[in-house]
DNA sequence: GTCTTGACGGAAACCGGTTTCAATGTTATA
DNA sequence: TATAACATTGAAACCGGTTTCCGTCAAGAC
């Protein structure tokens, strides 16, 4: 009944011409409401659907975007897709999703041969690591692209990108084991070549001094950001004489904070007891260790969101403020295209937005495609401290 | 440069016409050395990829595939994506992500206008739950599907489906337990609504039968699969007198494991000594829990990979056998279509299959489209036990 | 009342491939 | 040697939409 039913059959149906139903399908403005009435109540009474192969094809623009992420087994990565796929439900498009091992020497190539397949529109790029200089010359040659990245960007990387702020996390998880009135606080980094690893001591650094103290170089370690190395820190430490062990530890992420709660373990150290402990990342499992890890959560989910919404207006900015540019030069927007709920989700999230991001989108318009923008739009999201019991005695 | 080359360009450059060209990226068998070398030669010059979208509206074949799975932040759906991803990596098709929120109750909704598009030419489901029945209508009016699923369906399910032996699972947990010498073992179900958790229980039976014990209804608890759960039955067991408590537990799934495991902590019972416990699935925190978890293990990503592989077959039975139906009635073959490697991953990949699924594969290419099976192919891989600390003494 | 203007909608071109159909040159058959 | 059969390739139709171009008609201007 439904089954292939094509724009021309609507068409004949509702006594118009193809082109009037495609142009009542995408909100053409200047259509009379008897045309789009009547074609509107055929297109319902049969559900038809446009097909979307043709209309990518036909219109330039296939209503899909890439997602690259490493494997799905890293910790952040299901929440920060969570995010996409709940944004993404709500619009029209559709997310095609590259996992790709980093591991693999080749991966420039899977990328090449991905995009040069053009088929998605957009891609949302998820911790790329070294990657990250290949997919730049993509976003050059004009790529819509966003990346997600737990390294802050230099101030004038061209490309949009969202993450958190590490040093505030910093500052969170630090000043929270000074309130509870420790002095003596350790402090675990991630490897120096990471800037976040850089800004996180920053704030431990701002924490302590702002409590009068000064960071002791003994108590400052340097681990990889896997439990292996978080395991190699605890055994260095614990093996000291007691009294010069630390009171609390501020681990710079979840993964080397496991690692300290196995070796506590191992050697029957009670943590919070003997030691406090707190980590960052808030990943899934964090809360269901033994015992349960204060650490300082990055919003995965939401920056996932943002990502998304992001890429989004860079791949269509019609969508944002619909209009504005049909006025202009008579090119009819395209919002709420299809078979979308009248007014587009997208509209309604971008209603919602920073201020500073709504600001930006307005020069987006301006901008003639390929999309490009003059100061790159870099969104901070804020941490917050989850406490659990690993930093509060009972 | 390499940017917006059309084939049309490609046939120029080569001096010769659009169809030839299409033919050579298409494996075409009737084409002379000298042509397929002539247009091969200007299309690596110049890194020519064909269309994606133009190719889905022309042959009729989107390369996509749709997967549709629960929120990635459940247990095992990472894991199951990535044996997905992995495969399709190596093939010319792309994955369609989506993530659906069971507990939406319109969510059928969202199925339909997900497959209303026709952007997929098939879909991998995974854990459908109750959607299963919705969804088989689709498959029976001709969407290639596979599922992937705990439930082992009834015999003439017609869908193909991918599963794993839940009873031969029981029995090798409880087995272990028999083998470490305990005899008053107790089993946590899962909810009895679900054909797995009985199968579960039925292994379990069969391994003590073997044993020469009886099932013990004392011993027999009732979980929903869920941490919350494993608690209360634990609670429940523990808050007996100490001689009626069993040795050891096998518990129908992890999660009621970890359930298990803190109740323990709570109250200072120690696993093993004071009770050994083995779980089943070996999610990914199985192997980072106190202590780590005895657990059946079902291989995720195996299973993913292998219903990739089927629904792909289905998709475009062409690869697996190339040129039988080519020869038979002038149609040709499209293995290795466009720039994979000459071959083709799948005809390699497929080689490696069950003698079984490969028997029947060749039922596929009699049939006509839209794709069809008499019998069903229901695949059932093994289960294998992991051993950790929480059923042996160290 | 005629001319200008703009809103409206149909015809046709186009997007970039695949596939059918027919024409050509070769080779095998009689 | 004439001819049927086949291998090879180009021309054109087609997939199902979007967008350009243009003609029509009604309202407003002069």
């Amino acid at each position: 009944m439904d089954e292939k039913l094509t724009i021309q059959d609507i068409a004949r149906l509702a006594g118009v011409s193809k082109s009037s139903v495609s142009r009542v399908l995408n909100n053409y403005p200047a259509i009379s409401q008897e045309l789009r009435e009547r074609v509107m109540r055929v297109v319902r009474e049969y559900n038809f659907v446009p097909n979307v192969t043709a209309r990518g094809l036909a219109g330039g623009k296939t209503r899909l975007v890439g997602v690259l992420t490493p494997p799905l087994t890293w910790p952040a990565i299901p929440e920060i897709l969570r995010g996409v796929a709940e944004y993404i439900e709500r619009t029209s498009y559709e997310m095609v999703l590259y996992s790709i091992n980093f591991e693999n020497p080749t991966h420039t190539d899977v990328v090449d041969r991905i995009l040069s397949l053009r088929m998605v529109s957009g891609l949302l790029a998820i911790l790329p690591c070294d990657l990250t200089p290949h997919l730049l010359r993509h976003f050059e040659r004009g790529l819509p692209m966003v990346m997600i990245n737990d390294q802050e960007p230099p101030e004038h990387f061209p490309c949009p990108w969202v993450g958190v702020d590490n040093r505030t996390g910093g500052y969170q998880a630090t000043r929270h084991l000074l309130d509870l009135g420790y002095r003596r606080i350790a402090h675990v980094m991630g490897p120096k070549r990471y800037y976040c690893a850089q800004e996180r001591y920053e704030g431990y650094c701002q924490a302590l001094h702002e409590a009068g103290l000064a960071p002791d170089p003994e108590l400052l370690l340097q681990g990889e950001f896997d439990p292996a190395s978080g395991r190699r820190c605890a055994r260095e430490l614990f093996a000291r004489e007691r009294t010069r062990w630390p009171e609390a530890i501020f681990v710079a992420n979840d993964q080397m904070a496991y690692g300290f709660l196995e070796v506590a373990e191992e050697q029957g150290i009670q943590i919070p007891q003997d030691v406090a402990l707190v980590g960052f990342d808030d990943n899934l499992v964090s809360s269901h260790v033994r015992p349960p890890l204060t650490t300082v959560r990055q919003p995965f989910s939401q920056m996932g969101a943002k990502a998304i919404e992001l890429l989004l207006m860079m791949v269509d900015p019609d969508h944002v403020l619909p209009r504005t540019r049909a006025s202009q030069d008579g090119k009819h927007s395209q919002a709420g295209a299809g078979m979308t709920p009248a007014g587009g989700p997208l509209a309604t999230a971008a209603a919602g937005s920073d201020h500073q991001l709504g600001a930006r989108a307005g020069a987006v318009l301006e901008a003639s495609a390929p999309y490009r923008l003059d100061g790159a739009i870099h969104i901070q999201l804020d941490t917050s401290l989850v406490v659990r019991a690993s930093s509060v005695p009972a």
